[in-house]
DNA sequence: CTTTCAGTGAACGGGGATGTTCGACGAAAG
DNA sequence: CTTTCGTCGAACATCCCCGTTCACTGAAAG
């Protein structure tokens, strides 16, 4: 086939373009440098992706197809809010660790890039925000204010996982824990706050 | 005075460089930019700083000189561990709120920047661990847990700051409360763990 | 066997940053 | 009044990246 060996360049591209944005991140792989990586010519690799944005969507979704989101629809089986919690934030802790690098880059280069904010926003954006939807609702009605709304995104946030893992030393797992039993002690406050 | 002029120059040097951090970013202050925007030719700056880290130095030591980092023993005249927490990350949180742009360029850039990143170190690590250290020793050392020494350095951190209000919206004074009551809450469980 | 076309290799003009060097100017210091 | 010296303005060579173009080769498709 034809078609195949084009696929294969592809494939080669996306795989250097994912490598880089791993090692140095995506502000710092140039065109110039995904393409030397990649064994191929610029001219080629501008024929496969026009911008930035091309090349951005297709390393994320190639990314994303080997190594899925923790599915947020997976913690409704836990009724407990506590419970839910600690399945949430176990999975998606475990996510983090296991892409730090990666994730630790294209957030920070997200800073800097509007395209690459937006990919970023368009790719977890969604996941994150629908996680954080499940597990407040696990808790009663009273006790779903706007502090424990607050607690669980500041829980959900990589950069949370990194502060405790990497600057506390503690094991992603009793990260998750701790994180856990804060949004079951703050939703106590939070429940006890509005019967006052 | 001939050292006056010189002076001045260099003022407006350093001056033009926090611009531009502020706005763009470290990372993004070429020399050339800083020269321009310093209106000075790009020889003059070479001399006064010969490279990024004296450079780098000398607007990092302006801006502290200008707004001082809030001052880590001025939180000991709270015994209460609470009470304590609540002042400390009061004035913290209000300087991360004054600065934010700066703070959030500076260590968006130092994640990048080996130079800036030991400048950081050097001029927000010392004081943020001695505020941690403070926080914590007013808890009894039954509560001195590393759970609860990953709370407050989680509850210190910039971004931690940045997630409750810019994401969620809070007011920097509800931030500080919210984290203050977590903080307590992870004591009362750590001491209870410990007992038991 | 010929056509098609993805990929090659090389080059173009343009942009910006780097670090250094030089002569000339002009005002303060002696 | 003359020396000193900080600053100017300009130029240098070097490096990296940008987006595009063009003649070419070689192998799959017809």
């Amino acid at each position: 086939m034809r078609a195949e060996q084009q696929e294969q360049t592809r494939r080669r591209i996306v795989g250097a373009a994912l490598e880089l944005h791993r090692t140095v991140g995506p502000a710092a792989s140039s065109f110039s440098a995904v393409a030397d990586r990649a064994g191929v010519q610029r001219s080629t690799l501008y024929r496969h992706f026009p911008d930035d944005r091309a090349l951005f969507l297709a390393c994320s979704g190639q990314h994303l197809d080997e190594h899925p989101f923790p599915d947020p629809a997976s913690v409704v089986s836990e009724t407990g809010p506590e419970a839910r919690a600690a399945l949430g934030l176990g999975s998606l802790y475990r996510y983090w660790e296991e892409h730090e690098t990666l994730v630790a880059n294209v957030l920070r280069d997200g800073e800097t890039d509007p395209v690459l904010h937006e990919v970023n926003e368009l790719r977890m954006g969604a996941p994150i925000a629908a996680m954080r939807d499940l597990l407040v609702d696990a808790w009663p009605v009273a006790a779903r204010t706007p502090r424990l709304r607050a607690m669980v995104a500041l829980a959900l946030d990589f950069r949370t996982w990194q502060t405790l893992v990497r600057r506390s030393g503690m094991a992603t797992g009793d990260a998750a824990a701790l994180m856990s039993a804060t949004l079951a002690r703050t939703a106590i406050d939070a429940e006890a706050d509005a019967a006052a």
